[in-house]
DNA sequence: CAAATAGTTGAACAGATATTCAACCGTTCA
DNA sequence: TGAACGGTTGAATATCTGTTCAACTATTTG
């Protein structure tokens, strides 16, 4: 017998038609993974702070740190992160690094999630 | 001396009345939680894999388990977690359960992100 | 009623992740 | 030049999270 798969309803998918069409209108797998990867920058609500706060202006490591009562180094890991994702780009002046946002598609899927639970909350 | 915190940035922050604006401006702490908490959800490839076919069809456990390659327990464990999350429901029709999106909204964000990740990839 | 199937659930385990800590680099300025 | 400050980085730690496994419920059907 065949069960070396125990729970994976191999033979007794229940509707082998649907499922094939869906199947065949999938995304890429590779492109599903970085749709995952996006949304898991801004899943951490650290990452969401620094986000919103950068809607409103540029600001210095110092700034966000003190903003969010945060240690620079924190602040700085979770800048790196939404730096290599293209979130967020950064300029040097002098000893100190100037934050904003680097992407206007970022900041019209973020509104729309805030849009979203706000009106999910009366 | 006052040196509780060490890397705070408590009184060397640079620009203040910036500070002071963006702090005033900064959405709720717990809407922010919220929005991470939503995108959290969409932070894993195995839920937006789910998202996707169910983009197309209405779904049984089996169907996506077989779709999906994976155990029917591991596709339970995340569509509670997308239940949880109201952006998905069921309807039960004998054994079978059927899910489905819950929520127009969850599909405009998720399309934008998808769209956004395929134009930058030409 | 008993067997079979769809699905759920909780505990356990492995892998990922955010913060801390300490050391470090680069720039300014005395 | 060297002290001070803004910022970065890597390792360590604690916590979180996804999958597996086994046991369970509920529904259908013989």
């Amino acid at each position: 017998m065949k069960e070396e798969i125990k729970d994976l309803c191999e033979e007794e998918v229940v509707h082998e038609s649907v499922v094939a069409k869906v199947r065949a209108t999938l995304p890429d797998e590779d492109l599903l993974a970085d749709v995952a990867e996006l949304f898991k920058v801004f899943g951490d609500s650290t990452r969401t702070r620094i986000l919103s706060a950068l809607f409103e202006a540029e600001l210095c490591v110092c700034d966000i740190a003190s903003l969010l009562n945060m240690t620079k180094s924190a602040v700085s890991h979770q800048l790196r992160i939404l730096r290599q994702t293209k979130i967020v780009k950064n300029r040097k002046k002098g000893k100190e690094v100037y934050y904003s946002l680097d992407d206007e598609h970022i900041s019209r899927i973020y509104k729309m999630a805030l849009e979203h639970l706000r009106e999910g909350k009366e």
